[in-house]
DNA sequence: ACGCTTATCACAAACGTTTCTGATAGTTGG
DNA sequence: CCAACTATCAGAAACGTTTGTGATAAGCGT
């Protein structure tokens, strides 16, 4: 039979049915319930890592007491705190901040979930936010969605798991529902939302100037005098696309242009599409002689195709688009662009949630604007010359 | 006086001393300690996130049982299993990673140090380690340098903090002691260097071939027709600057072409740096007929300085670069460039450090190269026309 | 019928902290 | 000298899990 691991008897050990799929042992010489380890499972495995219990038996003392020396509380003798600082260095004592969040209830670390951090606003974006959080004392725990709905609701699961004091949160492209975010409501924990917000939901939101940057765009092409301005935006149902559609239209509309639907152009903000909208513009009947991308890198794209194909920027048709770049500025012709700032946007996301975090009555439910700056470029000037 | 908060007499209350620097008192009457609260301190705060225990309250069972159920032990009725689920569902339980992680030692979070997101190389890279991450069940946690060693050094102390299962290091540009390193090495930390890694510790790396590239691009040069080649690097006690280096060197030298150390250019790799280097070559006596940058982000950088002069590229002086990148192939001209693949570097490095932290006694210490693909374009080519 | 066996569950300890409560020795003042 | 007070520390509870150990009712075979 088996032998006892406690006893080492072998006489009085019966089966004891199953624990965890396992069988079960039972020695009834010394009372004793048992499975068998597979014996390379684990060896004791001492952390190499001190923890405070380490510390306090090294000097003989109570955790707690260690505890409130570490940390600076006040019921603490000098000399005993400063052995235990010595022990601390001795034992390179690492406070442990799994154990700490889980006794306090907070983690100060902040989940952020963006589409891609390829996209160059979202890595400057978050290249503030890490730079803000930093100074406030919080960490941050990112997320890439992929641009996938449902890995960005995954996502927000994980990051809830792990508990996070506060969500920053920029919608993938085919984010169409938002159970996930109500959800997060619901717990009351804080979120704030930036660049890609969701409208239907009323969060704390920071925004840049869609609607003026895309209105700005369109009437400088209209004064540099084109007169039919295609656009190119992402999905239809995208919010972003809704908001920058908007201000294209109203910007034709304060000259008199009517708004004519076939110079609307949706996409999936893949990576060629800028190349496709060309092809659809220029094979109109009457192509436009003004393009406005809601991706600076769309109307890359689109400048790179009508390069191959010999027409002339900006004479025959401008271009401008929506976020700067430095592709945008080293591009020849140069792109002509509002940009939004990912910065400051950052920057502005993480200080909102931060102080709805510290005053979790009253979430401050604003939406903010980040003022935006047109920058006129080769793109879309001197257009005048074909005239 | 004051009165006492258990049995709210007055009489019996006196001082007893100080805790944690607020005046304590006890109450003769019923024997009791206590601290006077700002009353606006802390609500219950009942944390609206139900935890097994609520679960187990819920169906009047015992903690342990939820627990196994939830985790698909074997050792439950199918009924029960079925009531905790649903309870589950009922009250919206999340699991606490916190406590899970506390208990199991094992948080199946990953620690990654980049010097800088916005560099397109840390973007690719961070988002291919982000994919593998997810589809091995690991999380991610990034931290950004800033190109500050000291920063580095902070943000390694906060992942280990955080008890991350393993490291992933990529150096600041200043980084020159690699203490913090050693002592990860110390507590036996699963790391993995990749792309700017530190040659002087023993550490499992992932790089890219940075002597063979450098030593194509420059071979590519000397084919094309260039005979006097300058090479701007990062600073001179970086590591990936001194392969670099070398690749350069060793091409020259199969050439038969003399190294001549008025040709190297160090730079601090900041922005602008790639002007200032072409300041420098085109003052020379004897000006570079052929320039190559260990980040092709400078090579374009000197194109524009070289373009603002008149410099005709390739025929007066041809650029090549280290690292592809969509500026490199839309730039006019278009870089030839060393692409090193930064999704594969991402997918190799996290592959091991997670290889690493599976079979932790044999730390596995192999230095992957990634292999890389020169990549001809515009600014290089057609150079004979000159000659 | 009785011992072996199984299935199922409760209970307690553990992970590493922080903080509340209890306790002791010393100090002060009338 | 004794009550009031202070300074300082120990011990226990708590945070939310997982897992080892103890326990019970029921099934099975001889």
């Amino acid at each position: 039979m088996q032998k006892c691991i406690k006893c080492n008897s072998v006489d009085g050990v019966i089966r004891s049915g199953f624990l965890r799929g396992k069988q079960r042992f039972f020695c009834k010489l010394c009372n004793f319930h048992f499975i068998l380890e597979n014996e390379n499972a684990k060896l004791p495995q001492k952390a190499n890592q001190a923890t405070i219990v380490d510390l306090a038996k090294h000097l003989g003392i109570a955790a707690s007491t260690v505890s409130r020396a570490l940390n600076g509380k006040a019921d603490i003798s000098p000399f005993t705190r400063q052995a235990v600082m010595q022990a601390a260095i001795d034992l390179d004592y690492r406070p442990n901040l799994l154990a700490q969040s889980l006794n306090k209830g907070k983690t100060n670390t902040i989940g952020v979930v963006i589409p891609n951090v390829e996209l160059p606003f979202f890595a400057t974006a978050l290249a503030s936010m890490q730079q803000v959080a930093i100074d406030t004392g919080y960490r941050i725990m990112v997320c890439h969605s992929s641009e996938s709905q449902s890995v960005e609701k995954l996502n927000i699961e994980t990051l809830i798991a792990c508990r996070v004091d506060g969500l920053l949160v920029s919608h993938s492209k085919e984010t169409t529902s938002f159970e996930h975010i109500e959800h997060v409501l619901a717990k009351s924990i804080p979120i704030v939302h930036f660049d890609r917000v969701c409208n239907e939901i009323d969060t704390p939101k920071v925004i840049h100037e869609d609607f003026k940057g895309s209105f700005d765009l369109v009437e400088h092409l209209i004064v540099q005098g084109c007169q039919k301005i295609g656009v190119m935006l992402g999905p239809e149902k995208f919010y972003i696309s809704q908001i920058r559609l908007e201000g294209y239209k109203a910007a034709l509309q304060k000259y008199g242009i009517e708004v004519d639907e076939k110079y609307i152009y949706y996409s999936e903000m893949n990576k060629n599409d800028g190349s496709k909208a060309f092809e659809y513009f220029i094979n109109m009947q009457q192509p436009p002689d003004g393009v406005f991308a809601m991706l600076s890198r769309n109307a890359i794209e689109m400048m790179v195709e009508a390069k191959k194909r010999q027409v002339k920027i900006p004479e025959e048709m401008a271009f401008v688009g929506f976020g700067d770049d430095i592709l945008c500025e080293l591009f020849e012709p140069s792109l002509t662009v509002f940009n939004h700032f990912p910065n400051k946007v950052g920057e502005a996301a993480i200080n909102l949630l931060i102080e709805n975090i510290n005053s979790k009555n009253t979430p401050n439910t604003t939406t903010q604007s980040v003022r935006g700056e047109l920058i006129v470029r080769a793109s879309s000037i001197n257009i005048f010359v074909k005239h």
